[in-house]
DNA sequence: ATGTGC
C-alpha cells in the first residue's frame, strides 16, 4: 500500500488523489484528504492534518472527515474542510461553519467584450471603488435601522426583491433561492445587529473583493452554454460574507454552546471544535441564527450586484438590461445546511448537519435543487483564484454525492499566514507588477491587504481544479483572469 | 474573516 508520512500522520492512498487517515483511538470515522501529492505537500505543512483528524471525534460525524485540495488550518475545523453529522444525533459546531458566515462567491455574465472595456480598465476600477463600501468601516449600500436588519435577516434576497434591489432571475440563480427559511432575527444578538446595520452592502477586507473579468477558456461548450459562458466575455465576480454580523453570530453561540455543554467540550481534542448536540435547544436556536447570518450575506452580495449594474451603466452608458448584467449564480461557502444523504455501505438515507467551511455545494446533473435552467448540466461552482491568477466556473459533479456529500472545492486556498505575506510583500510592489506585467489594474483601500492577498500567498488554483475535476466531484468549465479588482 | 485582543 502506498502511504504519505507527513509529521508523525501516516495517510493511505485509497486511489488517484484520494487519502485517507485510518481511524484510531477516539477518531469516530476515518478522515480523507482529496489531493495531488504536491497540494499534499503544502497541506502537511500547516496543522490542518492534525485539525482534520481531531473533527472525526465530532459526535455523528458520518462515512468520513474530508478536506478539499485546497485546504489549510482554520479555527478548530480546517478551511477547505466538509463535515456530516447526524441531525438527530449528532452535532452542528459553528467553527466548522466559520467566522464568516455565508462567505461566499457570485458571478454576473455580460454581453460586453474584452475589447470594449479595454483601455477604460481605469476609469471603470475607479468608479466601482468610489460607489462600493469596502475595507473596515466605510458603511453600507443601504442605511437601515434595526427593523429593516431584521427583515433581512428573515427573507433574505427576497427582501431586495421587493425593494427594487434585486429581480426574480436573481434569485433563482442563488443557492437556496436566496432565503433559508429556518431563519430566525430573533436569535441574533442585538450586539450583531448593530454591527452590521451599517455594513449592508459592502465589501469588507482580508480577501474580499470585487473583480471584473474576461473568459480566458470554456473547456466544455455544452455546458458553457448553458451558463451562458464565451470567450472574451466580460464576467463580474463578488467575493464577501456576512461582515461583523456574522462575525458577531459566530462569537456568541461559540461563547454560549462552549458554557452549556462543557461534558462534549471535554471528550473533544480541541476547544475550537466547540459543539451543541443535535436537538438541543443552543443547536436549534445557532441554526437559526446562522441561517439568518446566511440570509445577510446574501442580501449583501446582492446589493453590491445592483450597485455594479449601475456603475457600469453610467460608465458605458447603456442600461445593465441591455448589457445582459445577468446572475450566473451565488454559491455559498460557509454554511451548515440539514441535507438528505444516502451514507453507509447499506445505503440508507440519513439527515444530516452538513457543514461546509470553505468547501462549495457542487450538486450533479438532475439533483432537485440545482435551478431549473442548469437542472441537465449541474449546479454552477464558482471557484475564485487569487488576484494574479483568475478564477474558475465548474459544475457540480456526478460523482460529488458519493464522494463529499455534493461538495467541492472553494479557492486557491492560502499558503502563507498573513503576517508571514506581509513580511514577504509590499501592496505597492505587488499592485505594479499586475499592471506591467499582466495589465490587472487593482485599487485597495489597504496596501497592508493587498501584500496579505499577493498572488504568491496562495496554492495554485488550477492544480485544485484539476484534481476536483479529475476525481469528478466538479468539472471545469471556464476560466477567467482578471481585468480590473477592487479590494478593502 | 473581524470595530483583527479574555
Amino acid at each position: 500500500m502506498t502511504t504519505y508520512d507527513a509529521n508523525g500522520v501516516t495517510l493511505e492512498r485509497v486511489r488517484e488523489y484520494v487519502w485517507e487517515i485510518p481511524q484510531d483511538g477516539d477518531m469516530r470515522t476515518p478522515a480523507r484528504v482529496l489531493a495531488s501529492e504536491s497540494l499534499l505537500d503544502e497541506i502537511s505543512e500547516d496543522k490542518t492534518l492534525e485539525q482534520l483528524t481531531n473533527t472525526t471525534h465530532l459526535p455523528g460525524i458520518t462515512d468520513y472527515a474530508i478536506c478539499m485540495p485546497d485546504g489549510h488550518q482554520g479555527y478548530g475545523f480546517p478551511v477547505g474542510g466538509v463535515g456530516a453529522m447526524d441531525a438527530e444525533n449528532g452535532c452542528i459546531s459553528p467553527g466548522a461553519v466559520g467566522y464568516d458566515i455565508n462567505c461566499g462567491v457570485r458571478m454576473m455574465t455580460t454581453n460586453l467584450t474584452y475589447d470594449d472595456v479595454r483601455g477604460r480598465e481605469r476609469e471603470l476600477v475607479d468608479s466601482l471603488f468610489a460607489n462600493v463600501p469596502s475595507g473596515l468601516g466605510g458603511g453600507g449600500i443601504v442605511e437601515a435601522g434595526i427593523d429593516t436588519v431584521d427583515e433581512i435577516l428573515a427573507r433574505g434576497v427576497d427582501w431586495a426583491l421587493e425593494n427594487g434591489y434585486a429581480v426574480q432571475d436573481d434569485l433563482r440563480h442563488c443557492e437556496d433561492e436566496g432565503v433559508r427559511e429556518e431563519a430566525d432575527p430573533a436569535m441574533i444578538s442585538q450586539k450583531a445587529k448593530d454591527r452590521g446595520k451599517n455594513q449592508i452592502g459592502s465589501l469588507g477586507s482580508g480577501n474580499h473583493f470585487l473583480e471584473v473579468q474576461r473568459v480566458t477558456d470554456v473547456f466544455d461548450d455544452e455546458v458553457g452554454a448553458a451558463f451562458g459562458l464565451t470567450a472574451d466575455q466580460i464576467v463580474v465576480l463578488i467575493h464577501c460574507g456576512s461582515r461583523g454580523l456574522g462575525h458577531q453570530t459566530c462569537n456568541d453561540y461559540l461563547r454560549k454552546i462552549e458554557q452549556h455543554h462543557q461534558g462534549l467540550l471535554a471528550q473533544l481534542p480541541d476547544k475550537e471544535l466547540a459543539a451543541a448536540p443535535a436537538g438541543s435547544q443552543l443547536a436549534e436556536e445557532y441554526y437559526a441564527a446562522m441561517n439568518a447570518a446566511i440570509n445577510f450575506a446574501w442580501v449583501n452580495r446582492q446589493l453590491i450586484m445592483h450597485r455594479t449594474r449601475e456603475v457600469f451603466e453610467r460608465v458605458f452608458d447603456r442600461s445593465w438590461e441591455d448589457m445582459e448584467m445577468d446572475l450566473l449564480y451565488d454559491v455559498a461557502h460557509n454554511i451548515a445546511k440539514r441535507e438528505t444523504h444516502t451514507v453507509g455501505a447499506d445505503e440508507t438515507e440519513r439527515e444530516l448537519y452538513v457543514h461546509r467551511k470553505g468547501a462549495t455545494r457542487a450538486f450533479p446533473a438532475g439533483h432537485p435543487e440545482v435551478p431549473a435552467a442548469y437542472r441537465d448540466v449541474g449546479q454552477p461552482v464558482i471557484i475564485p483564484g487569487s488576484m494574479g491568477a483568475g478564477s474558475y466556473v465548474l459544475r457540480g459533479g456526478a460523482a460529488s454525492m458519493d464522494l463529499t456529500f455534493g461538495s467541492t472545492a472553494h479557492g486557491a486556498g492560502r499558503l502563507m499566514s498573513r503576517t508571514q505575506a506581509k513580511n514577504e510583500y509590499w501592496g505597492g510592489d505587488v499592485q505594479d507588477e499586475l499592471a506591467a506585467d499582466h495589465q490587472i489594474y487593482v485599487k485597495a483601500q489597504s496596501g497592508a491587504t493587498v501584500a496579505e492577498e499577493a498572488p504568491g500567498v496562495y496554492k495554485d488554483v488550477d492544480e485544485v481544479v484539476r484534481v476536483s475535476d479529475a476525481l469528478g466531484i466538479g468539472d471545469r468549465v471556464a476560466r477567467t483572469f482578471p481585468v480590473c479588482t477592487i479590494k478593502g
